[in-house]
DNA sequence: GCTTAAACAACAGACTATAATTAGCATTAT
DNA sequence: ATAATGCTAATTATAGTCTGTTGTTTAAGC
């Protein structure tokens, strides 16, 4: 993951604008998405590819629809 | 990817009905999506734990929304 | 105002698990 | 018979985990 892919960086903003609508901090949701804490910010800053399953995981822990975290 | 995830069966079988519903076979989808062709099998056959760049290649690939792919 | 502390997030590096790519052959349609 | 798909196995690339450190924000105290 070196130059960030405009979808990854769509995604991190989204995941970090509810999170901070929910008044997550990122180590809150990572333990109610079971993922690392680092790994949350590396999503947020689009470091990461991240995976089907995860993106469920996270839309689980923000409480939102998976589509929710694509528009 | 050994128990198969609903989200993964799901998303697999989304994609082989719009894959159908355009009249592709796997290997002219894999070929728009520059994607390989056991690759695009693996995907509806809920194999593989695809990650969110694939995911839009194969929307762009069958010319949908990305959420079309999510419900 | 200006500290200080605490919570939060960014970042680096090393490691492990697994996604992604590919070839070859078997099977199932049409 | 041909085209399409399933399946196996092996390799490479990278997603995901984790520890520790550095930087930033926030809010309290004086």
């Amino acid at each position: 993951m070196d130059s960030k892919q405009n979808i990854l960086i769509k995604f991190g903003d989204r995941v970090r604008e509810i999170r901070k609508e929910k008044g997550l901090s990122q180590e809150e949701l990572a333990h109610k998405a079971d993922l690392h804490r680092t790994y949350i910010g590396m999503i947020e800053r689009a470091e990461k590819n991240i995976t089907l399953i995860n993106i469920e995981k996270i839309a689980n822990a923000l409480e939102v629809n998976i589509k929710e975290l694509l528009e």
